[in-house]
DNA sequence: CTCATTATGGACTGATCGATTCATAACACC
DNA sequence: GGTGTTATGAATCGATCAGTCCATAATGAG
């Protein structure tokens, strides 16, 4: 009925995303998003909206990977000690051997322009909620196997890997020291030997 | 011998600080700098160069005054988990009281530039140092006093709260909920019994 | 009082921003 | 093959950006 699309819209959004993720918004302009996509303004705008929506969806792909990424870690069949050291581990591998400072991208997204911008901000909580709810999902699961004592607050326990992440990301975007970011792990992970 | 400024340098900075703090670098243009602090342009360049200069003296000033008050904190005649929960209670106030989602300056700076501005990397790098110096002496103190146990690994206890408070400001600043905040200052500190 | 020097405010610069417009191209349907 | 509909690329929009320039004002030194 019309002519289709030339562009495949995911592998745009994954590279807008990447952008967005290694720039920030305001510094990503719409000429760099051209380029990175090999798109043309129209049909950017034509799949996406405006730059504040390809923003949002590309905050969404993040959101989605990165989550999906967490839940496969904290379901695996051990130990929910292991199950965390782990993820971590391979987070600090993306740290130190990635390609250099992007940081996380939702606590960019919150550091940069959730101050007056509403939809991002409530995109921020969301996500931060969905990691808080898999780790405790997973805590609960590993007290009522007895693998961590029953007086422990799982919630608190989820709260506290959330921010230790986003603490552990920031600090390692600055400085990505594996060492240091190895110290800040193993002191986290006790947290669980109570 | 010439016309002297007419302006107070240190209040112009202060405000300065105060808009870069809570809008972020890009996004505060100069109009804002020169709306905040009341002064022209050929005021602002003469006493700070440029934006960026002038970005980095507010930097340097609001690190001089977080510190300034961790510092005072933590060298408080007081059990050094008392001084550390002190340090942190009055940091949650701030956030959840505080004029709304600025996080910590130091953090934004990290999350939005760091990326491929040298110069305020090293700052971050710096300022995220001399916060881990800070609590790495006063633990060491308190492990010669003998009130945390002689294994305990200061420096890693060290990095471990300097991420830590960072996490805690980057969620407060997505979700200032003092509950949810509260939840992961208790279990940082319980890093300490051990 | 005169002059050299610096501060100040406002006009102005070229560049870049996000967004729109429009002519043209490519399809599906009849 | 004609027609309606959407995609595409280039030109372009007004707004805003950081930074500069210049005429004027305000001081201290001689």
């Amino acid at each position: 009925m019309a002519r289709p699309r030339e562009f495949d819209l995911d592998a745009a959004l994954e590279r807008a995303m990447q952008v967005f993720w290694a720039k920030g918004y305001e510094s990503t302009s719409l000429d760099d998003l051209c380029a990175a996509t090999g798109l043309g303004r129209s049909s950017l705008y034509g799949a996406f909206g405006d730059k504040h929506g390809l923003y949002l969806d590309a905050l969404a792909r993040y959101e989605e990977g990165s989550a999906a990424r967490l839940n496969e870690a904290l379901t695996r069949p051990v130990p929910v000690r292991e199950a965390i050291a782990g993820f971590i581990a391979r987070l600090i591998d993306d740290i130190v051997a990635g390609p250099g400072r992007r940081g996380c991208f939702i606590g960019n997204c919150a550091a940069e322009l959730a101050r007056d911008d509403r939809e991002a901000a409530a995109r921020v909580r969301r996500s931060l909620e969905r990691i808080e709810t898999a780790f405790r999902d997973a805590l609960g699961r590993a007290k009522a196997r007895g693998e961590i004592v029953r007086t422990a607050d799982v919630g608190a326990l989820a709260r506290f890997f959330t921010a230790g992440i986003q603490g552990l990301r920031l600090v390692g975007k600055a400085n990505p020291d594996r060492a240091a970011l190895d110290d800040i792990a193993g002191v986290m992970l006790r947290a669980l030997d109570r």
